[in-house]
DNA sequence: GCCGTTTTCGGCCCGACTGTTTTCAGTCG
């Protein structure tokens, strides 16, 4: 499969002609770069039956340049351009205030090729000297320069949107705004968030914009005017406040949810039908106003369904909205169970009656106990003994809990794809997860075959936080997701959707993929304490990124269904 | 370089803010 080298190539063909001011060509490159790397079919087999073209974006002439890197493994028109302009593009305009444009001058007067070559001219006070650059610029480009050094600056999913709502209310409590909402990626609920983009409707808008920009936590301001500011928090974190008039609110919402690459489908529609679409609305030729006061109006006016944010990455969604085959995506209030629940009995931190109160409280219907059993002697986990006592413990509070207690149970892959669960137990555990914890840098071969077997154990009914990823830490484990995916399919064993802000496990493109294959859903929060099982709504906005509807996931069944849809029941 | 409810040629998303400019280009989202 050769599409990801295709789609690099392509994407740096992208970034050298954007370098040398080529108008158009590269966001041809980028799209024709997008649609290889999503396309399922690998692209060898394209090139070979000669169907290039059939990939939306790619004409004759990429096809070539794609026949010509899947035959040699490179392309003669890339190197011809990286020798022109040996400069490192990605990586310069990762720099707040650089863009192509600046990055052409700044090769072209000082010779600045990656991000080494600029830190010495900042540092030097070269910039400044530049025509066209400043001072003020200089001192960006270091302040940029900063922060490009600095960590991660993407926050989590599940921090980010605990964070908008106490910026919500602070701004309510200034009676200064009559609504604020979050937009942004945030919205589209992506597994991190690069800044926050919040839009309010005013009635007293300068008086508005100086509450935002004096709120307490803003450590620097970094653009003021009337419709919109940026600050950056104590933290490091960014945020957009938009002020809209609120006949155009639904337009702005649609505007700033993105995604970029979705808002530019939409705005080529509206322009292909003589229309404009702008965050101020939805107007014809002649001025009139078509839509913009509510959101879904602005899709109902261009001949479309309603797109959910968490579709709009271009990535088909508007075609399915066109023709009517968008999914009925699952609603968070269907799911009222959660499917993995640890306790102080193995590495959690509240006991069962604490965790089992705390999601009654909640209003779930269900949780299923799920604790570590002991595989390694370093880390809590229980013994066959203790998960014999646990299973009477559950059984007896499930009377008095307020909730469905299931029994259950999180066990242990071991590096030969063996699962740990003791046997002669299995008929008293409602719920056998089974997760990699270890050895997760194997090789694709044998990672396969090793969740494969555990996909197929007889005893496992769902597959826990299948790639083993710590989003920012550490990347998922490689293994060919397609088998283990059709075989999970085949043999009913459930794919985790791990709720934990940190897994997101399956990720959304991968849930996709894998009920293209028929396979089954399980959310869990993977709770370690009872804060946790708030976890779940971040469950299901991944599961909805991925296209997933009710009927893909156990955890929108009754009990008893459940019971008798999971593996072991069927 | 791609593509077609404006088209096989001539288009290709739109607006706010900043800085370095004397009227606008570049960047960002």
């Amino acid at each position: 499969m050769k599409n990801a080298l295709v789609a690099k190539i392509l994407y740096e063909v992208a970034d050298l002609l954007e370098l040398e001011g080529v108008p158009f060509k590269p966001r041809a490159y980028r799209r024709a770069a997008r649609a290889i790397e999503d396309c399922p079919t690998p692209i060898e087999d394209l090139a070979a039956e000669g169907r290039l073209t059939e990939i939306a974006g790619v004409g004759e002439a990429i096809a070539q340049k794609v026949a010509e890197i899947v035959a040699t493994g490179k392309l003669a028109y890339h190197e011809e351009l990286k020798a022109k302009l040996p400069v490192e593009l990605r990586a310069l305009t990762q720099v707040e205030g650089i863009g192509p444009k600046t990055a052409r001058l700044l090769y072209e007067e000082l010779g600045i090729r990656n991000l080494a070559d600029l830190e010495r001219a900042a540092a030097e006070g070269r910039i400044r000297s530049v025509k066209g650059l400043g001072e003020k610029t200089e001192q960006k480009i270091r302040r940029g320069l900063a922060e490009t050094r600095g960590a991660e600056k993407r926050l989590l999913l599940g921090r980010a949107w605990p964070l908008a709502r106490h910026l919500v209310e602070q701004l309510m409590a200034t009676g200064l705004y009559r609504h604020v909402e979050p937009a942004g990626s945030l919205r589209r609920g992506k597994e991190t968030v690069g800044d926050l983009d919040l839009l309010a409707v005013s009635d007293r808008p300068d008086e508005a914009m100086r509450a935002f920009c004096s709120l307490p936590d803003v450590a620097e301001v970094l653009a003021q005017g009337p419709k919109r500011s940026s600050i950056r928090l104590s933290d490091g974190f960014q945020v957009d406040l938009r002020l809209v008039p609120a006949n155009a609110f639904g337009a702005a919402l649609q505007y700033f949810t993105g995604s970029k690459e979705h808002n530019i489908r939409l705005r080529e529609r509206a322009a292909a039908r003589g229309w404009k679409l702008s965050e101020y609305g939805l107007t014809s030729a002649d001025g009139e106003v078509l839509a913009g006061e509510d959101e879904a109006g602005i899709y109902r006016a261009l001949g479309l369904a309603y797109i959910p944010p968490e579709l709009r990455e271009d990535r088909g969604e508007i075609a399915a909205s066109e023709a009517g085959t968008l999914p009925e995506l699952v609603d968070a209030r269907r799911v009222r169970c959660d499917l993995h629940v640890h306790t102080d009995s193995s590495d959690g931190e509240a006991t069962l009656l604490a965790m089992a109160r705390a999601a009654a409280e909640r209003g779930l219907r269900a949780i299923a106990i799920t604790d570590h059993l002991r595989f390694a002697q370093a880390i809590p986990g229980l013994s066959a003994d203790d998960l014999r006592r646990q299973i009477e413990e559950v059984r007896r509070r499930n009377e008095t809990a307020g909730l469905t207690l299931l029994t259950g149970v999180e066990a242990n892959i071991a590096r030969d794809g063996t699962v740990d669960v003791p046997r002669d137990l299995l008929k008293d555990l409602d719920l056998v997860i089974a997760s990699v914890h270890t050895h997760l840098r194997l090789g694709r071969k044998e990672m396969t075959d090793r969740l494969l077997r555990a996909v197929e154990d007889e005893g496992v009914d769902i597959l826990g936080h299948p790639t083993g990823r710590l989003i920012g830490e550490r990347p998922p484990c490689e293994a060919d997701w397609d088998e283990v995916f059709r075989r999970a399919a085949k043999t009913g064993t459930a794919l985790e959707v791990n709720a934990h802000p940190q897994r997101l496990d399956l990720g959304a493109e991968l849930i996709r993929r894998a009920i293209g294959f028929g396979a089954r859903l399980a959310i869990g929060t993977d709770a370690h304490d009872v804060g946790h099982l708030d976890f779940l709504e971040f469950g299901v906005i991944t599961a909805r990124r991925g296209w997933a509807t009710a009927e893909h996931i156990l955890n929108t069944l009754p009990v008893e269904d459940l019971l008798a849809a999971r593996k072991r029941g069927r």
